[in-house]
Parts: C-alpha cells; structure tokens; sequence
DNA sequence: AGTTAATGTTTGTGATCACATTTGATGTGT
DNA sequence: ACACATCAAATGTGATCACAAACATTAACT
C-alpha cells in the first residue's frame, strides 16, 4: 500500500502521542504525532495535527514549511500534506507567500490587538445570538463545563483549561442552531494560536473574577447586554497579560524570527 | 515576477467570456469562464472561477459538485480542481458532507437572518477600527467609488454595481493596515452568494438613502458611531427586500433544490 | 409488486512521476 | 574582498495511475 521503505520502521505500538523532532538546516520542527484512526482520512489526519501544531505553537512563525519536508515528518505522501496546507491557508492559520511557501505568520502588536478586538466583537455577537436559543440542557452543561475548568484551575492543568475554555465558549455559541460565525471565530483562535496558552498560563496568577459564572447568571436572566459583557470581559482580561505592551512585546519578539 | 496570490484583486472579467455548460444525469451546471491568465496558477484560476460561480449563484444549492466532471467543464486536470474545492469549502463557500461530496450549502430564512446579522456586526466593527486610518487619498478613492456607483446605478448595471459595493466596503475596511477580519466578511459575502445580488437588484427599485454618503460624512467628522450606522443602515436595507418572510421565502426556494 | 441482494460504474483519496521555478552554494571577475 | 554570474539541489505545481468506498442499476426472491 504506501509502505514502500523496506526498513524495519520503529512501529508505532500502543503509545498514544510521542514526538517527532527533525533538525533541518534551519530550524528544528516539533510536531505532536497522535494515532491516526483507521476511519478517518490522511488528508484529515494531517489537517488535525498541523492544525494542533500551529495552535500549540510548535511551529515558530517566519518558518518555512515545506510539503516534503512535513511529509516526511509526518511519515505520509506529500498529497494529503498538500490539501492540509491549503485548507489552514484558507483558514488564516498559515500564510502563502508570493515565493509559494507556506510558514506560520508573524504575529506584531498591531495584529494581536486587532484579532482580540475581534474576537470581543464577533464572539460577543455569537454569544448574543444564542442566548434564545440555550435550553436547560445546554445550561447544564455550561455548568459542568465551568466546573470542570475551575477543578482544571486548581490543578495547574494548563493544557486542560485551554481546551475546557474553548469547549465552553463553543458550547455556548453552538446553542444557536443557525449559527454561521462559529467557523470564523475559530479562525480567529487559530490565528492567535499560542497566545491563548499564554493568556491561560497568565490567567493563573491573577485569577481574575470568574466571568464564566458572570456569563451563566447573564444566560438565566436571559440578559443579553450582561452576557455581551461578560464575554467580551473574559476575552479582554484573558488577553491582560498583553495590555502591558512591554509584556506583550516581550511574547512576540519571543516568537518572532530574525528578520532575514 | 512576484504576484500577489493572497490578494483577491478584482479582474475586469468582462471581456473574453463565453459560457460553458454541461447536462449531466442531474442539473445542468453553466460556469462563466474567463481567459486564463499565464502568470497564475490553474489552481489559483479555478479557484476563482469556482467562486465567482458560487458568488453569483451560477451553481444551485444542493448540486452535487464532482472533480472530474468540474475538471471537465473546465478543461483542466482533475488535480488543480480538487486543491480549489477544498479551499472553497474552507472559506465556507461550499460544504463537504459526510459522503465526501462538496456542494454549495441550502439557504435557509434563518441562516440568512445570521449570515446578515454577522455581516452587520463584523463590519461595523471592522469599520470603526479603519476609521482612524481613514487618509485623504484613502477618503478620495472612497468618494471616487461613490461616483461610480451612482452612475452605475442609473445606468442599471446590476453587475458593476454589486462588483463596486463590494469594492467600496473593502477599500474602507482595508484603510486599517492591521486588518484581520477582512477574509472573514468575505467568507460570509461568499456564504450570501447570489442573494448579494438579488438584493443590489432590488436596492435600485426602492432607491433609498444615499448609505454611503451618509458613511462618507461620518469619517469626514472621524465620528465613529455614525460610521458604524450608517455601514449597518447600509447592508440592512440592502438586504431589506428580504424583510418580507414572504420575498425571503421566495427567493430561497427558488435556489433550493428539491428535498431527496 | 415491493424489498433485498448482487453487480458494474462512478468518485474521492492517495501515490508517484515530470517539469518549471526557486533557492542556495559555488565559482569567477573586477 | 565583494558583487555578480553560474550551476546543482530543492520545491511547488500539475498530470496520471491505482484502489477502496459509495452510488446507481439490475436481478432475484418472498
């Protein structure tokens, strides 16, 4: 089939996620490998864990990516690493350039300010538009959501709380079973990619109110304006880290390539 | 040399331009299609075939879009169709279902409510964050837009004038250097697709307020409340035609296909 | 006759090959 | 020593082929 290396390859047993590291004349590449289910295609696959990638911050900014290279990592055919590109392309989490290459964008203070703007803006919508629509099931399971992050917050578990924090704010926007924004509010956390983890790491140390619970007594009096407020609230303060332009600063020129 | 693949620059397509059309077993498909540029990829010119055809509603909600037969239509090989499809269906503009098969999405009254309130949200909020940046050669340009329209409008060139909207609220948004949200409010033009234009259609029978103007004079006082009013005024009562449920009914209906 | 099983066709996915363009290194000239 | 021309390796694009799953049609059976 696509096995063609007659080389007995280390087999992939029963562990979950190992690391896959390649030093390339320039920068070192990690990606987190996962199984691959047998049901779902390469292409999706390879979608997942670049998508994953790039959310995690694995791959720095200004870094060519190129088909092959990844392809090889990745232990596939350079085909569905193709149409894995292309379709991030498409969904601003990478950036093609007019040489046809593809690398993770830059990300400047400029930029990061707009996308938290946007984020206020377009979630604080979603966040409005389906308010009507939250029955007692859905509430519930904010409810559990909320608790289950704030369990995550006394543990320290970062990359649960990230997860947990987006599961809730999709669990909220998804009430609206209309709801045509959600893809693009989830470009926008791509996009902003690593910065959400640094926002969860920060968010620790202050421990700011809890505008989940904001959120949800907002949702049970279905007032509209006080959830809109709570939302944009959670984002912004997320995001305090950065207000400090010397911390945020610090954050990009962190990612930030040597201009070449 | 180097060609600026990302940017969408609007292609006077109205010079070679033939039809194309197929009977299939199903509906017939009929694709405008335009000279192929040598300097561009058969990607990049399927690609914006493809979506042109979506954008003007060339391709009927439902129909079942197959590689090969696209390839066909096309005259090219199935493989720069394929990477295109999967870019549409990316940007939203079509929808891959679990069959693996792409087609462009139903309209629905309800998910053409969310497209519109969506459009009303972000690009106000994109407007309000351009208006600083608003320059004199920026505002001239903006003025010089507003004139073509309305000679457009007298003359009735639906066509122009749905092309020059369009170009008006992008040359707003894009006076913010640091835009980001401008990919997403195309994503969702793309999703409005031909009701965009049923709705300029419909905008020259009722004529109503000079919207633009209205915006022009708000950025002249850099006053940003009116600016946001007038852009929403502006693709509310664009869109006004479909406040009648009955209208809105119709219309969708009639880009609906048959329940199978 | 209506439902189900079997079969041939179509379609998406993935792999491999060919080629033009770009990249990076090497060598040359002033 | 530095700028420029030259050349080899690498890369994206596009085409073609192979195959399994899905589809549509036909045949068989109750």
């Amino acid at each position: 089939m696509k096995k063609s290396s007659a080389e007995g390859k280390p087999e992939r047993d029963g562990l979950n996620q190992r690391f896959c590291e390649v030093m390339d004349k320039k920068s070192p590449i990690e990606i987190t490998l996962t199984e691959r289910d047998e049901s779902v295609t390469i292409t999706q696959w390879v979608y997942q864990t670049l998508r994953s990638a790039v959310m995690n911050g694995q791959i720095l900014p200004g870094r060519a990516l190129t088909i092959r290279e990844l392809a090889a990592i990745l232990d596939v055919s350079p085909m569905p690493v193709r149409e894995a590109l292309r379709q991030l392309a498409a969904e601003n989490a990478l950036e093609i350039q007019g040489n046809r290459r593809v690398m993770v964008p830059r990300m400047t203070a400029m930029k990061f300010s707009e996308l938290c703007e946007a984020r206020i803006a377009i979630e604080s919508h979603a966040a409005a538009r389906a308010l009507p629509y939250i029955d007692n099931d859905r509430l519930q399971q904010l409810r559990e959501l909320d608790r289950c992050i704030d369990l995550a917050q006394e543990e320290g578990d970062l990359e649960r709380i990230s997860i947990l924090n987006q599961n809730f704010h999709r669990a909220l926007y998804t009430a609206n079973p209309h709801q045509v924004t959600l893809p693009l509010i989830e470009s926008l956390w791509l996009q902003l990619g690593p910065f959400m983890r640094l926002a969860t790491s920060k968010l620790e140390e202050h421990y700011v109110i809890d505008r989940h619970n904001e959120a949800m007594r907002a949702i049970e009096k279905q007032d509209a304006l006080a959830l809109q407020l709570a939302i944009s609230s959670d984002i912004r303060e997320g995001f305090a880290f950065a207000a400090t332009p010397e911390l945020l600063h610090r954050f990009i020129e962190q990612s930030a390539a040597p201009v070449s």
